[in-house]
DNA sequence: TAAGTGATCTCT
DNA sequence: GAGATCACTTAA
């Protein structure tokens, strides 16, 4: 194994879970399809930090669906949205502590949707460990990245939680990576 | 800017 | 069982 190509493990991810989003900036994401490996770098996350905070699926209790945000750190929550696209979540934190880190953008590919469907993420790999055997892990490459190179914002799509967790800066992006976006409109 | 899409949750 | 909701993308 390559020194350089070090697979991050439960212990990276059993933290808060701002911290292990932060912490994700500049890792590489890795599919493994048959043959095929695919790496990219994560350029932007969202964290949701458990029941009390409204954003998060577990504000309302545990339920079937989210069950797996309850579970040990390092599992792959994926879930469907709008009838359409997959979001990739990383389960942080300790057992029974509903957290998780959702994984917005990776380096060429902008937006959510977008990004499990280059990769071929779908429910199959819901509840399964980031690991080689799921096809799917995180690869920390070297590569540092500084504190002032993390631009911190509010999270998108939220605004149903309210103003208090609606404006929280729950989210991490690389600002030299930031995407083509148009003129913000935070209101 | 509008609308599509389907799983999930909450009420009867 | 039915209806509302939703953490997005694409095409005009």
């Amino acid at each position: 194994m390559d020194n350089k190509r070090k697979k991050l493990t439960a212990r990276f991810f059993n933290r808060r879970v701002t911290t292990v989003a932060r912490d994700l900036l500049g890792k590489y994401l890795v599919r493994k399809i048959g043959d095929k490996e695919m790496a990219f770098k994560i350029t932007e996350v969202e964290s949701y930090d458990g029941e009390k905070d409204l954003a998060c699926h577990a504000s309302k209790g545990r339920t079937m669906r989210t069950e797996v945000m309850y579970g040990e750190a390092g599992t792959i929550y994926v879930y469907l949205i709008y009838g359409m696209y997959y979001m990739l979540n990383i389960v942080t934190g300790p057992k029974d502590y509903p957290a998780a880190v959702l994984v917005r953008g990776l380096e060429g590919i902008n937006g959510p949707g977008r990004l499990t469907k280059t990769l071929a993420i779908n429910r199959k790999l819901n509840g399964l460990p980031l690991a080689f055997t799921a096809g799917l892990w995180i690869e920390d490459r070297g590569e540092v990245v500084s504190k002032k190179d993390i631009e911190k914002t509010a999270r998108i799509g939220v605004e149903y939680a309210g103003p208090i967790w609606s404006q929280k800066l729950y989210r991490f992006m690389l600002k030299d990576s930031r995407p083509n976006k148009k003129t913000a409109k935070i209101k």
